[in-house]
RNA sequence: UGGCCCAUGGUGUAAUUGGCAACACUCCGGUUUUUGGUACCGUCAUUCAAGGUUCGAGUCCUUGUGGGCCAACCA
């Protein structure tokens, strides 16, 4: 595999390390285990591209498996969506599972426990068991609940499942160690009552299990070797393991938890319960809305899933802290459209200009190549004519020589056209440069041959032709946070930090053909940016979201 | 005051059993260019600190320092 040339993360090193030391390699199988909350997100897919990545370098299985425990916060919903996206991400899952569908060995497992003396009913508040949790520092005290017999235990329990008991009276706690360093270890809570439907077992249950004793035992019960989970849980091993001694059978494949580091992204924030709250409370549109960093979103901003791919591919997975820099990834979408993406002219901030000699009523179509990058991409027709639109930005009536655009007395060529000289420009009362007057070299036509048609100017100007023009919605972004890492402030809000500025709706004006363009489609304009059709596109009315601008080094030199 | 984890350029990751600190991005500088894009070239680190082991330490040991996590009937 081509794979072997590339230096392994420490996560390879483990499985590699397993395989070493005899664990067969046909027992390998991984799992991507997300609680059907809410929607994925940039963080998620490191965690997918590590877990399918090492099921296509193992050509091990990997299941999808939804950890959905816990009714009063999941939905279908959230399950359609998250197949959806990683089904776009592009990655395949052996066979999809769902924590739910073991909650009757769980249950059979928790009276073995119980039956063993490891395990009990215990009716006190929550209140009153946090009390005597203890403290990092200070041991634990016992529930007076923790000696109960064994027959008295079965039978709440079973008065638990039947449904006898209201919420928060009644719980099943491991008994484990109330002084353990670890607090997790402190007689964990394994099943709650809550009398709630759950979107797949509907009111078949009244008592659900904990993330703790189902998490391990579904490794388990799907045989899966390896389960990679981030380093929140690392405390939580020691318990996985706990459970998972109850009910081990050496002949089987014991899964083993190990920990990695959450990807932080600067200017956002990476946590479902954060991005549900710039939902619910309006800063963003939606889940999918281009601006937050959910797949969703990404896709809808104009992400391939290529370049999220390359993207996870390139940051890597360790255990330190971090916070990657967003270049990172908007080079990765650059990178991939700069070679998909057909090239096309559109202005965003219009500003008129009329060729004196040019005569009026006359178009012409010129060629345009639709892709530097592509010969395949071939070439399309644009309308030339005596009026069109250049950017506000590209006309000064004087500048320095850095200045490679349009200004009074000077040639610029136009792409794919002619080499134009402005000669005059009008403005309004109030000094606003409305229009600009220039003459063409009509010997100048781009692609010609002509002696004229290969002269050397500096600048290079898109433009679209006002009669021909469409119009269209274009939606800017900028980042979502002023901060580069907003939820870390301690005292702070990370909603304190929300940009207000982060969407700007302009009209744009583009050349003809693109009146034909379909939901999805990206594009580059040509010395802008990447965009792309938004869904909320009609035949009326065409809407382009901005996926990322080009790179800009005159807006640099212009800053100095 | 307890336990667990981590520390390599501006960012993210690498570095066979201890053996010339590498790759990508960013930044800065340059070449090419009918996109100030792309492509190409170049500059930017004595690996948190102090000791120790060793012919040799980013890697092993000790002690510090800094950061993260742990007391939900969430996952």
């Amino acid at each position: 595999m081509s794979d072997d040339s590339k230096p392994l993360n420490f996560i390879e090193h483990i499985v590699e390390e397993d395989l070493a030391n005899n664990f067969p390699k046909e027992h390998l199988r991984f799992r991507f285990p997300p609680e059907p909350n809410g929607y994925l997100h940039i963080g998620h897919a490191s965690s997918i591209s590590l877990n399918f990545g090492l099921g296509l370098r193992y050509n091990a299985p990997v299941n999808l498996r939804f950890d959905d425990t816990n009714p009063a916060k999941e939905e279908q919903e959230f399950v359609d969506a998250i197949k959806k996206d990683v089904t776009w991400l592009g990655y395949e899952w052996d066979t999809e599972r769902y924590a739910s569908d073991y909650f009757q060995q769980l249950y059979d497992w928790a009276i073995y426990l119980v039956k063993k003396g490891r395990a009990y009913v215990d009716n006190q508040s929550s209140e009153e068991m946090a009390a005597q949790k203890g403290t990092p520092t200070e041991p634990g005290t016992e529930s007076p609940n923790r000696n109960r017999s064994v027959e008295e235990n079965l039978a709440l329990f079973n008065q638990m499942k039947k449904g006898e008991f209201k919420e928060g009276t009644h719980v099943l706690r491991a008994k484990i160690d109330m002084a353990s360093s670890n607090m997790l270890m402190r007689d964990p809570i394994m099943y709650r009552v809550l009398h709630k439907a759950h979107h797949r077992t509907n009111t078949d249950w009244c008592i659900y299990p904990m993330y703790d004793w189902t998490h391990g035992e579904s490794d388990y019960i799907e045989q899966v070797s390896h389960s990679f989970c981030t380093l929140e849980f690392a405390m939580h091993r020691e318990l996985y393991d706990w459970f998972l001694d109850q009910v081990y059978d050496e002949k089987k494949v014991r899964p083993k938890q190990r920990e990695f580091a959450r990807r932080n992204l600067s200017h956002t924030v990476v946590s479902k319960r954060k991005l549900a709250q710039l939902v619910e409370n309006g800063v963003v549109g939606s889940w999918d809305d281009p601006r937050m960093p959910t797949i969703s979103g990404l896709r809808r901003r104009g992400y391939t899933p290529e370049s999220i791919r390359n993207f996870t591919e390139t940051i890597g997975i360790a255990k330190r802290d971090n916070l990657i820099d967003v270049s990172l990834l908007e080079f990765q979408v650059r990178n991939h459209l700069n070679k998909v993406a057909p090239r096309v002219m559109g202005v965003l901030d219009p500003l008129k200009v009329v060729i004196t000699n040019y005569p009026e009523g006359e178009e012409e179509w010129l060629d345009a190549e639709n892709n530097p990058e592509d010969e395949s991409a071939g070439s399309r027709k644009v309308p030339f004519s005596r009026e069109f639109y250049i950017e506000k930005e590209d006309f000064r009536e004087e500048a320095n020589k850095k200045f490679f655009r349009l200004k009074l007395g000077k040639e610029v060529r136009l792409k794919n056209a002619y080499i134009i000289k402005a000669e005059s420009c009008t403005k309004d009362t109030d000094g606003n440069i409305i229009e600009v007057q220039c003459t063409y070299d009509p010997k100048s036509k781009s692609g010609s041959g002509t002696e004229e048609s290969l002269r050397k100017v500096k600048g290079t100007l898109h433009w679209v032709s006002i009669k021909h023009a469409v119009e269209a919605e274009v939606r800017l972004y900028d980042r979502l946070f002023t901060d580069e890492s907003p939820d870390t402030h301690k005292g702070k809000d990370f909603m304190d930090f929300v940009n207000p500025d982060s969407l700007q709706v302009i009209k744009g004006y583009l050349e003809p053909h693109l009146k034909e363009a379909k939901i999805g489609d990206r594009v580059q304009f040509q010395r802008l940016g990447y965009f792309c059709v938004d869904p909320d596109s009609t035949s009326e009315k065409l809407v382009f979201n901005k996926t990322v601008g080009l790179r800009d080094s005159w807006a640099k030199i212009a800053e100095k």
